[in-house]
RNA sequence: GCCGAAGUGGUGGAAUUGGUAGACACGCUAGACUUAGGAUCUAGUACCGCGAGGUGUGGAGGUUCAAGUCCUCUCUUCGGUACCA
């Protein structure tokens, strides 16, 4: 037998072997239990990088596993092949985006085979095939037709002088990443997904997910953010009546804090807020009003930019009417008002809330106490923050001396009354906006016509295709708009030939968020899937992904099958049952000051620790640990390790550096380590390969075995045990690994003791294969190619992924020996050896007249013995 | 800012129904074998201290016979933040 483990010809001989007898296509049969692996399916952006190894590793693991375990496996695999980078990268290099988009998938469709991972590559789908979005398109005019579909006018980044829209990730501190223009925001009509129809339900199926992390279960429920409180009605001055419903005369605001309503000293409107332009007009703040909007519409739209930027608003030259108080008073419009959130307008309560506080104490504004903590008492004069605690009301007219909390009742009870507010439930979570200004995405399948309006296309006409020969760098918005013979079309309905093509394309969330049905029958041509395999295979029994989705991916997936669900086409609510969210892989940073960031490879490190460019010889500065990403530079290609230690030591080295769920920050060494246990075990099969094939495998009870043979055989069994208890527990391969890995270390030290393979007797032989048949199988889901072919070497006929998954003999888990450890006022001082059958009162004894530990005692007074028997036997005494 | 995590030797990590902190590896040190060693095997390796011993799981408090694990506060880093996917 070689020396070494050889990938460049094992592997792809088990790889060409399992494609030749069709080990992982599966079909629907009843016979058998199913289970469904997905991994997110990855964008095709030229590499496969670390990330994707560790999470189709993990997957493969799984998939190869539950196969043994008797289950009727799909894994399939595919591409989310719509998006930005295709677009840029067409710009860039002057390609196709379709043609740089599929050349990417091949180059890693290739990297994916050569890791030997087990899909059913008959199920691959690309999203950007007409085959697929055709049915996205069908889809998308059903939910018009039902109204979960509406357009709306809203805000996109804008860059004027490239003329385009920009996304958030193009947008770098307010200005365009191409050209440094100041971004304005532009409103545009833009269509629209009411996820907001079912924002109770999906909250609600929250608590019904055991099979899915707390944390993202915890960070969907905030997302959806349900918070009950009130509406209340600001009179604006000046308007004549109360019970006047007009929006003109009335400002509607949400608040959570109704008892804090006597405390509202001031207004604050979004900037976008119909009023704020409508009420300043004519006054003498118009035109301070107008350059603050203006100005806030240079400034970043994301949530994070609002948050982080300075609190600002300016008075709008009119006032409301507090109807708590009758107080007239100013209504400002601020850069933190949102108009998404609520109703776009703030009762601002300074003195209990900090960002009032705050606005309040820069603008001057009036701030009036009315909770009263009981510890202390508050005074504007001192107060160097807003209170937010629980009190007692004052100045709050006949509400003085309430509770807050049951203010928070009694006033909406009294402003339901007065017909000015009534209790609500807000939903931080907005309707999803699909609409994107872009060529690379499933163009949105309607017309509309200057007399119809909006036409959905015919369902005959579907898919309406992406065209050929955009100017990707067009002026104006969406490419698909500068191109005649796409946007010049028939109307469906009246025929006017003046009609116009929707040039919008969708968010690629919208693709994601259904592929997992599609692949249980991936080229059906009749609907989006075949009902009766979507019925055999859904839902997704262990879903595999970046913790990076926790949101917005998971959620879209959720809300559609509530849309599929009611529409009656599945039968069930939730897609995934189980969820891991892996880590993410990262690394340093290199930044050149001449180059930007810097691949590895295009540093080298000197003996003195300095890192240097070598196109330039600059020092790189070396950065923060992070998400490994193209844009960032700092990635490790993973087929340099595939080409020096092949598939199954990458596979190895991914699942033992870390836990699954836990970031792995990369690191060079450790590689190493596994590729010296893949040849530790590789060299112990040679060793006994004389009898491997002809000698049974041990079977019979443990207490028949002499002393070395006993523990072996008990190490193996305890092997078996901890193996699977650690796959079956989240996965927690790198314990799973270490443990066969202390197997292997036994072996090598009986071997040790017992140097001459002459001196094995029968019985050791027996334990020996034993040994050495499981280490293999419990390997093979890890290292598939190096177990297969070793299992062959040993002489066994079918293929090892055939073999069940092996079960422990429970009477050869447990040595005979047990170790007491002994404490003296809870630090250890002490060990001893004592049959595992010893009592309380005889282990007590043993510890008190152990000499290390009657140094502690000796002379004192002892007060307690206490005496453990849980995973160790412990004796504590406290003196 | 908000939401969610993470923090343990020189390094990755192990141990959470509270019960020996550092399994298993990497790295390092020494030895063996070898023509050779970036192969292999053996031994050692948390820190301080000559030693007895003491200290130690980001930091500060607390609960307990016993805390990496539970509680309170806090610092740092990472992910998401609705047009990156």
């Amino acid at each position: 037998m070689e020396e070494h483990y050889n990938p460049v010809d094992v592997e792809p001989k088990w790889q060409k072997y399992w494609n030749k007898n069709h080990t992982f296509k599966v079909k629907e049969d009843k016979s058998k239990e199913k289970y469904y692996l997905l991994e997110m399916f990855p964008y095709p952006s030229g590499k496969i990088h670390m990330g994707h190894v560790r999470n189709y590793t993990i997957g493969d693991v799984v998939v190869r596993y539950k196969k043994m375990q008797g289950f009727n496996v799909i894994h399939p695999m595919g591409w989310d092949a719509f998006g930005m980078p295709a677009e840029n990268a067409a710009i860039d290099n002057n390609t196709h985006p379709a043609a740089w988009t599929y050349e990417n998938i091949s180059a890693m469709r290739y990297q994916l085979k050569k890791m030997g991972f087990s899909y059913d590559w008959d199920r691959e789908i690309a999203t950007c095939r007409p085959e697929y979005y055709k049915w996205e398109q069908w889809l998308f005019l059903k939910m018009l037709e039902k109204d979960m579909a509406y357009r709306k006018e809203s805000y996109v980044n804008w860059c004027e002088k490239c003329q385009t829209v920009l996304a958030n990730e193009q947008v770098e501190s307010d200005k365009c990443w191409r050209c440094s223009e100041n971004v304005q925001q532009k409103k545009l009509w833009q269509w629209f997904f009411k996820i907001t129809d079912y924002a109770e339900d999906l909250l609600a199926h929250c608590n019904k997910l055991p099979g899915w992390p707390d944390k993202v279960m915890r960070m969907q429920k905030n997302w959806i953010g349900k918070s009950s409180g009130s509406e209340v009605k600001f009179k604006i001055d000046g308007s004549d009546s109360n019970n006047d419903q007009d929006s003109d005369k009335n400002i509607t605001v949400f608040t959570t804090r109704p008892d804090t309503l006597f405390g509202s000293t001031f207004m604050c409107l979004a900037p976008e807020h119909p009023l704020v332009e409508k009420l300043s007009r004519g006054t003498s703040q118009e035109k301070q009003v107008d350059e603050f909007v203006n100005k806030v519409s240079t400034q970043e739209r994301s949530a994070e930019g609002i948050e982080n930027c300075e609190k600002e608003g300016v008075f709008i030259g009119a006032y409301c009417i507090n109807p708590a108080n009758n107080e007239k008073i100013p209504i400002y419009t601020a850069n933190f008002a949102l108009m998404e959130y609520g109703t776009g307008a703030v009762m601002s309560v300074p003195a209990h809330d900090q960002r009032d506080f705050e606005f309040a104490k820069k603008y001057d504004l009036n701030i009036r106490v009315v909770i009263m903590p009981e510890d202390e008492s508050l005074d504007i004069d001192n107060m160097t923050c807003a209170y937010s605690g629980r009190g007692v009301l004052v100045n709050s007219g006949e509400f003085n001396g309430l509770e807050n909390t049951q203010a928070i009742d009694d006033i909406t009870a009294w402003l339901e009354n007065q017909d000015r507010g009534k209790k609500t439930i807000n939903f931080r979570l907005r309707d999803w906006g699909i609409s994107r200004q872009r060529y690379w995405g499933t163009p949105i399948p309607v017309i509309h016509c200057p007399d119809c309006g909006i036409v959905p296309v015919p369902e005959k006409d579907l898919p309406v295709t992406l065209p050929e020969g955009v100017d990707l760098l067009a002026k104006g918005g969406s490419p698909l708009a500068t191109l005649d013979s796409f946007v010049n079309v028939d109307c469906p309905k009246c025929k006017r030939e003046d009609a116009k093509r929707d040039t919008d394309t969708m968010d690629t969330f919208v693709e994601s968020s259904w592929y997992f049905l599609r692949y249980c029958s991936p080229r059906y041509e009749n609907g989006m899937f075949d009902p009766e395999t979507v019925d055999y295979w859904m839902p997704v029994d262990q879903y595999i992904g970046g913790i990076e989705h926790a949101v917005m991916h998971l959620l879209y997936s959720r809300y559609f099958m509530r849309v599929l669900n009611t529409f009656g086409m599945v039968k069930f609510k939730e897609p995934f049952t189980k969820l891991l969210t892996q880590g993410m892989v990262c690394k340093e940073t290199l930044t050149c000051p001449e180059h930007g960031f810097v691949f590895p490879e295009e540093s080298e490190i000197k003996s003195d620790g300095q890192v240097l460019c070598t196109k330039c010889n600059a020092p790189v500065e070396v950065g923060r640990v992070i998400k490994m990403s193209k844009s960032k530079k700092n990635v490790i290609n993973p087929n340099d390790l595939l080409e020096k230690y092949g598939a199954d030591v990458t596979r190895l080295f991914c699942l033992f550096a870390a836990p699954p769920e836990r970031d792995l920050e990369w690191n060079d060494d450790g590689v190493e380590g596994c590729n010296r246990f893949i040849n530790r075990v590789w060299r112990l099969v040679g060793k006994y390969q004389d009898f491997l094939s002809d000698v049974k495998p041990y079977s019979e009870s443990a207490s028949k075995l002499s002393k070395n043979a006993k523990a072996l055989y008990i190490k193996a069994n305890q092997t078996i045990k901890k193996v699977t208890d650690d796959i079956e527990d989240n996965f927690h391969f790198n314990t799973a690994i270490s443990s066969v890995m202390e197997l292997v270390n036994a072996l090598y030290a009986m071997e040790a003791v017992e140097r001459e393979l002459d001196f094995l007797d029968d019985e050791m032989k027996q334990v020996i294969t034993f040994c050495v048949e499981n280490i293999l199988i419990l390997l093979s889901p890890i290292v598939p190619h190096f177990s297969e072919e070793l299992w062959e070497r040993c002489g066994r006929k079918s293929s090892i992924i055939n073999h069940p998954w092996p079960e422990y003999h429970t009477d050869a888990l447990q040595t005979d020996e047990v170790i007491i450890v002994v404490q003296v006022n809870g630090k250890l001082r002490s060990k001893f050896t004592t049959d595992i059958n010893s009592d309380d009162e005889a282990i007590k004894n043993t510890a008190l007249s152990d000499k290390n530990v009657l140094k502690y005692t000796s002379g004192k007074h002892i007060r307690k013995i206490i005496v453990i028997r849980k995973k160790q036997t412990l004796v504590n005494i406290v003196v």
